[in-house]
RNA sequence: GCGAUCGUAGCUCAAUUGGUUAGAGCGCCGGUUUGUGGUACCGGAGGUUGCGGGUUCAAUCCCCGUCGAUCGCCCCA
């Protein structure tokens, strides 16, 4: 018979152990426990959802709805997608679950999310995601919690130093058009300038060119036109407010005015902490306020703003937390106590240790093969002149207590 | 979709300008030493050098293709 071949795994998949797991844990666990001091609940959505979910978000991006997202037809014809975020779904189920009633909401979930794209440092097909979300509250105080949430998130992670907050306003509908029109213009006349790149972004996407990589791009966007001539007195004011309760909560901020968002539902708020210890895939977290995408899903006007951060590029740029150690690992050094040592370690582990046991191969080397695994004590069992005995080593308190759970005089081998 | 770099044992890496039987450390398995201990030694298993062509007396090494990985571009909800 031919040999299997042994599948692989799909690009851009990831599987863990060890030290990554580790630090996978320690961002998701952390978010957790940072999201209900700020009253955040924890919520549950599906992985997956209907095409127009998401399409409908994305608007008139056609190339992340084509090209970028994971769609695929079900047994029934139906178009379902893979969730590329979670925020899309979270606001559909805030329609079809009835969740208005309890309106404003705050909501934190985290898992993976799918993305069809090329994997480089920090960017897989399937990722993971922190989420958080105010939904049904138009005021910049909903803002400035959420931007607070993330900045301790960030702190308690050990990686603030590392992060600055940038930090935009994309004003109201009437400040972004026109902001937008006195962009074009802007660039309209310095096309001859513009990289090939940026001149295609000219016809679909002329904010883009304000974030160009592109070194030939830089002279022109950095000349182009702020936001702030063109916010409208309510759209200034709403951002004012948003920098007074951070700067009064201690949430330190830069402001970067060519910070911007690709679809039209953003308004207001936009913000990105960037840390500059990951390449070109820097964004660490980021979101924004997005008063529009309710409507957008057929619901009624409701202002929401949220934020999502990737736990991978989180989990690679903290320091790597401690790995947890066992309680205690078992050495059984001759196979006359096999039995005993089984019994012993059923009855420590029922007592709530963590506790493994090595008790296969050379019985001589298992001693050896103890010290290697990470616990805070090894206890051995050897047998002489036809008595089973034990003999603790380690950590005193670890000690002491299994001494208390096990019977300590010898046993004759059975 | 485009570009650059890289694919040798389970892992990290060697192998002279192309040269004969592709090595080492770690890990794994077995044995010896030590015997309240993480030591040292001996032995073993494990490779179609990613895959397929080509050049050559001879290819891990040079060339082409392909697959995969990494990093970047595009995109970034």
């Amino acid at each position: 018979m031919a040999k299997a071949e042994t599948p692989k795994a799909i690009r851009g998949t990831q599987d863990m152990l060890g030290e990554q797991v580790e630090r996978f844990q320690h961002v998701v666990s952390t978010f957790d426990r940072v999201r209900r001091l700020y009253g955040f609940q924890r919520v549950e959505i599906p992985v997956f959802e209907a095409t127009a979910v998401f399409a409908r978000s994305l608007g008139e991006t056609t190339d992340v709805v084509s090209k970028e997202m994971y769609t695929f037809e079900d047994r029934g014809g139906d178009s379902v997608t893979l969730r590329p975020e979670f925020t899309a779904g979270l606001c559909r189920a805030y329609l079809t679950e009835g969740w208005q009633q309890y309106a404003p909401l705050k909501l934190a979930t985290h898992g993976p999310v799918f993305r069809y794209e090329r994997p480089q440092k920090g960017r897989y097909r399937q990722f993971h995601q922190l989420d958080a979300e105010v939904i049904g509250a138009a005021e910049p105080q909903a803002d400035v919690e959420l931007l607070a949430l993330a900045d301790q998130l960030l702190y308690e992670l050990g990686i603030a130093d590392g992060v600055t907050l940038q930090l935009n306003t994309l004003g109201d509908a009437a400040t972004r058009d026109a902001w937008r029109g006195a962009l074009v213009a802007h660039f309209e006349k310095h096309r001859g300038e513009l990289s090939e790149d940026s001149l295609a972004r000219l016809e679909r996407n002329p904010l883009r060119i304000l974030d160009s990589k592109d070194p030939r791009d830089r002279p022109v966007a950095d000349s182009a036109p702020g936001i702030d001539a063109h916010l409208t007195s309510e759209a200034g004011a709403f951002f004012e407010a948003v920098i007074k309760g951070l700067d009064a909560a201690g949430v330190a901020w830069t402001r970067n005015d060519r910070l911007v968002r690709g679809l039209d539902y953003y308004r207001h708020t936009a913000f990105e902490f960037v840390t500059d210890r990951l390449g070109a895939q820097g964004t660490v977290l980021a979101g924004g306020r997005y008063d529009g995408l309710i409507e957008a899903l057929g619901g009624p006007h409701t202002p929401a703003v949220g934020w999502a951060a990737g736990i991978e590029r989180l989990a690679m740029v903290i320091e790597a937390p401690e790995a947890e150690k066992l309680d205690i690992v078992v050495a059984v050094e001759d196979d006359r106590a096999t039995a005993r040592a089984f019994k012993d370690v059923a009855c420590l582990r029922r007592s709530g240790l963590m506790v493994d046991i090595i008790a296969t191969g050379s019985a001589r080397k298992r001693y050896d093969k103890a010290t290697k695994v990470p616990a805070k004590s090894i206890l051995s069992y050897v047998v002489r002149e036809g008595l089973i005995l034990t003999g603790f080593h380690g950590d005193g308190e670890t000690v002491d207590r299994a001494k208390r759970l096990l019977p300590i005089e010898a046993h004759p081998v059975a």
